[in-house]
DNA sequence: GATCCACCTGTGACTTCGCTCAGAACATGC
DNA sequence: GCATGTTCTGAGCGAAGTCACAGGTGGATC
């Protein structure tokens, strides 16, 4: 995955930054257009090897901005955003020769889980190394399968996210901001101590290898190599 | 991180004052303004590399001044700075353009660590480096951890800071004001005490690398190098 | 060497934070 | 439509952290 070129077009600045930092961090080169023009002359200057499209833009929306890449001969996958509750849309965004749809809000991890299936499916070079591990804990993406010394444990989708986070950071303090935002959907308003919840969930399935899940106190948390 | 541009907008001179003597010192370029509209002028004479603003300013709001910017073109980070208990004033900012979000009062060490990790999103130049070493005392600010001569020890979050202070200005000598303001929030109005008090938590808890942090009596603490 | 004052440090009250559990609300699969 | 799993909230508890206070210590000054 590691060099893969995106475009982010999303007329919202603080979303565009956010997916954009979130996916930087996880390896990818981005840049980032707010307009549908720009977002095409962007294309022109470089071309992406996958572009994420908000649907509404202020000049001509995100569907039309497909239509014309296509037009042009362009075949990189394009992931469409869009606002919750536009069933219609999905239709209308396949119609147009997008790869992907997904609803805002929506978690960074997701995202950035879509946009490496993508990728993969569109047979752009990926790293292909979809397994991470810190200590005995082994997360396969995948398989969706976490091991601890060898054996398989179950863990719902939002632990899986969860742990996959941590891991990503070995060894870096994250506070429940930062995992609500990657973890959560990003404008999750709930109450912070879901990841108390959650980290508490993780620790007793984890086992003895919980205790490298560590608590820094009015800090966040941490998985110790 | 060094020679980046910041501006401060706040109505209150002394807020201003004080951010902005706690931001040359981290060795940021720093200019002020206390109204609007001179901050709008302020940037047309030199664009910044980022902007703190406050939400109450007396002629337009923080946020009208962040829109207008946009407007304008320019695309540096904005920090908001608002008073307490306006949670809905967080969507407003970020719906506005803005980067991050801090309510008053806090302390000068977390805006520090804002600003840096804003500027780091946005790509602009950082020092990337996040450990600090003064003799056997090393501090990693990602993993949260002190070791001295690599025996990690455990700090609380006030004692971290604290050490942390020290440790950003070796060999220079520190008044317990100096410390007040940047390691506890800026209207923090209780006894100055406090400080002795954790500089002996400190020393306890250093053992014997403990004994460079040296009172300098009548003026305030030091860490020897 | 007496006095003063800044600083040190132990004690303890109070607060804050995080862990855990129980359960309500919701989603999913059969 | 029932059973099961999942998500999230809220309360209670205990641990950890914060800070004031007060008695003790030891330079500095005369």
């Amino acid at each position: 995955m590691a060099g893969n070129h995106i475009l982010v077009v999303d007329d919202e600045e603080s979303i565009a930054d956010l997916v954009s930092s979130a996916l930087r961090f996880a390896g990818y080169e981005v840049s980032t257009a707010h307009e549908g023009y720009n977002a095409l002359r962007a294309v022109k200057r470089s071309v992406p090897d996958l572009a994420v499209l908000d649907v509404n833009l202020p000049d001509i929306d995100g569907f039309e901005v497909c239509r014309k890449l296509r037009h042009d001969g362009h075949s990189f996958p394009v992931i469409f955003l869009t606002a919750r509750d536009q069933p219609e849309d999905l239709r209308t965004g396949f119609g147009h020769g997008g790869d992907d749809y997904m609803t805002k809000p929506f978690s960074l991890e997701e995202l950035a889980l879509r946009i490496e299936a993508v990728l993969r499916r569109s047979g752009a070079s990926t790293d292909g190394n979809h397994r991470v591990s810190v200590g005995e804990i082994t997360l396969d993406e995948d398989a969706h399968q976490v091991t601890v010394a060898g054996n398989v444990i179950a863990l719902s989708p939002t632990e899986f996210r969860l742990l996959h986070y941590l891991m990503l950071n070995p060894g870096r303090v994250l506070s429940k901001g930062q995992i609500l935002d990657y973890v959560w959907e990003y404008d999750f308003d709930g109450n912070a101590s879901v990841v108390e919840t959650y980290v508490s969930y993780l620790r007793r399935k984890l086992g003895s290898a919980g205790r490298s899940l560590e608590t820094v106190r009015g800090v966040g948390y941490v998985l110790r190599p």
